[in-house]
DNA sequence: CCATTTTGGGACTCCGAACTCTCATTTTCG
DNA sequence: CGAAAATGAGAGTTCGGAGTCCCAAAATGG
């Protein structure tokens, strides 16, 4: 399928740069320009064309990066290892740390709608953060009447709201993890 | 102030109709065109030029319209009145009645950052949902170390995500407000 | 029913972002 | 060092949405 055509270290090293400048740019500003982003990343257009031929393509690519990005850190988290609850922190914690492109990915449903992968490698019944969550409910840790899905939209959003805290100046960037662990798992009620 | 320059009930009840239409397409799709809003709102592109003369006086008045209509479905939800836990329940039902405006008003913090109001009527202090967790913290209720405006921006996203949940067919309209108000109180461990 | 208001649609211009192309310069690496 | 790769900057073109105008048609309301 491809061309065996090796990326150069040069060029892979800028690839990259773009493609996490673009998911962090897009992630505030859905309607950042094309100039916008080359200079975030410190890339002349010119350049950034060279990259990808289209804005369309640009997005497109910082979708599959994202994804990639965000899975790998997933992973990174080894969701199915240990106890359910220690296992859903460090999952917590990788979202944090990958909070730019999962408010890329998932800010906008738009974004995932209109470019989300076609063809999913790892088909959802193999998604990690879902298996965590069954897991959970199986041992009886985790609350078995909410579905794994909302759980883990639930999930997203708590981890968006404390970035979103975070970049506001409301809150300070050491315990967003905690504070989001601690919301999701105990709610808002007084104990 | 105003140049006694009352509106006729047909200019009013288009007025209406876009700015309504304008904050439900643009909450879904930040990047919509004025033609794709005249369309969903069912009026030609003229008329809506005749209501606001720019894109950007469009946003502006979908705002403050959005606002003045979050405001008045939590005024209409007694947020001061009754125990706390109770009121916050009519407060999240209030919340997910007019979800289309809250998306358009806060997925994208951008959209709040320019164009929120400059002189609040009601000042930040006189919140009737801060004003509502602050109580409940003072009874006891809710838990006395989340900040109040942490507690509300759960609040939002969590009727957000019960929203896209809803549109996106994983869930019933019927019982979103008591899933999020569940999720919300107690968390996702098992009790 | 008639005068007035409101609307829809088309034709037109304008403007800014997107995209293309070239060439000199810089960086990489054997 | 020297060839090849990669970049930056600028000029020029294209394109689509935004905004303007006009007129015939429809709806409103006295």
């Amino acid at each position: 399928m491809n061309g065996a055509a090796p990326e150069s270290r040069t060029r892979r090293r800028t690839r990259r740069a773009i493609l996490a400048t673009a998911a962090s740019v897009l992630a505030r500003n859905r309607t950042a320009t094309l100039a916008e982003i080359a200079d975030a990343a410190e890339v002349g257009r010119s350049t950034l064309h060279r990259y990808v031929s289209d804005r369309d393509e640009l997005i497109r690519a910082t979708v599959e990066d994202s994804i990639e990005v965000v899975g790998q850190a997933i992973l990174d988290a080894r969701a199915h290892e240990g106890p359910p609850l220690e296992a859903m922190r460090r999952v917590v914690m990788a979202h944090v740390e990958v909070g730019d492109r999962l408010m890329f990915l998932f800010r906008d449903p738009h974004v995932m709608r209109e470019y989300g992968v076609v063809e999913p490698e790892h088909p959802v019944e193999h998604d990690p953060v879902i298996e965590l969550i069954e897991r959970g409910q199986a041992e009886g840790v985790f609350a078995p009447h909410l579905s794994p899905q909302w759980v883990q939209r639930v999930l997203w959003a708590l981890v968006t709201a404390g970035i979103e805290q975070v970049e506001s100046g409301r809150m300070s960037p050491h315990g967003v993890a905690s504070l989001v662990i601690d919301t999701l798992e105990h709610g808002i009620l007084a104990r």
